[in-house]
DNA sequence: TCATACCTATCTAGTGATAGATAGTTTGTG
DNA sequence: CACAAACTATCTATCACTAGATAGGTATGA
């Protein structure tokens, strides 16, 4: 029972965080979503800075999680790629969210030291195994591009991030799939 | 005198909302940028929202102004767009800012309404912009892409505000510049 | 001309609501 | 009982915003 509050925790506090930001969300909201008061929240999170660390650490851990199994079982560099991309797209498609680590960037200057160090993190992580497929298509011929496989890397993630911003503005997940679609076509070698 | 200080507000406003976001800025931190009473700014703008509005379309209007510029001014498409992505390098190597719109649109779901429309027009205008302009270089051979130029034209915004995000969470403005030369080199014919 | 009236831009002081956080207490369970 | 996990009640700080006053400038009109 205790745990499954604090999971709900968690949980709530992603998504509301995933919708408004860091800032824009509060103990009041989480008790409201939660169904506790504030006081307890405490409890389990003693400050918004312990319970962001958290949250972040927990997503950066089962993120790294869907990036081994994509590499596992991935045939193609390309369709890695797209399978990455998906699980963007399932995102925006609950209710609207962005992805947690794309919306803290935004709070970046706003955030406490150790929730800014788990966000950098991530954003590291994630680069590197997106240059590493990047690399491994453009051995085996799947991709064309001239940057290196880091700064190509970094545009892919900025393409899905700010993308996901747009989409969600217009209210329209289209928008991300054109958006992806489009950048994919860019670096892929065929026609 | 009068019109000093409210132009001075929209400007100390926009530094610290590039910077924070839209909900992480207040009053009082707008007081004490600008040297009067939080009641004073009150007089200039009876609401948040007010001044929020005020600022955007500030800021759109002068960006339609730099679209034109551009288009008047530059030789081909690829250093239209150059020119156009150097505007946002210059933005985020003063302090670390942000784009203003890029910022507004992670805030989006907690904006006020008129608010929220001066950013999506603001995204229209400048995604229309980039696609002709990407249109024209498809068409004199300057870029070769498969996806529409619409679509393009967003990965190519998204690309500059996400790397923004990226840039200033590591402090470093040549990740925006290796960002944008990457992206730019996608899409180039020669080689 | 000069007094009355209005306007502009600021101020002090305060509103109710909400923020994150704390102390001390009750409740449920092994 | 002992402990975990919730509670009530409260704190201080800050939020956007408002009321009412004031000083100085400007316009009007007898």
């Amino acid at each position: 029972m205790e745990r499954s509050t604090y999971t709900g925790l968690l949980d709530a506090a992603q998504n509301l965080i995933q919708r408004d930001g860091f800032n824009a969300f509060s103990y009041r909201h989480l008790s409201e979503a939660v169904g506790i008061r504030t006081a307890s929240i405490h409890y389990h999170f003693p400050t918004k800075e312990d319970l962001g660390e958290a949250l972040v650490r927990r997503y950066r851990e089962h993120f790294a999680g869907v990036l081994a199994e994509i590499k596992r079982e991935s045939l193609d560099a390309r369709s890695s790629l797209e399978r990455y991309a998906e699980r963007f797209l399932e995102t925006l498609k609950d209710d609207g969210k962005i992805c947690l680590c794309g919306m803290l960037a935004s709070d970046y200057p706003t955030l406490p030291r150790d929730v800014q160090n788990e966000v950098k993190a991530f954003f590291v992580e994630n680069h590197a195994w997106i240059a590493h497929v990047l690399q491994e298509g453009l051995e085996d011929g799947t991709f064309k591009f001239r940057g290196t496989s880091e700064d190509v890397a970094m545009t892919f993630f900025s393409t899905l991030t700010g993308s996901m911003f747009d989409a969600r503005m217009f209210d329209d997940s289209e928008r991300l799939v054109r958006s992806i679609r489009s950048w994919l076509d860019l670096i892929s070698h065929k026609e």
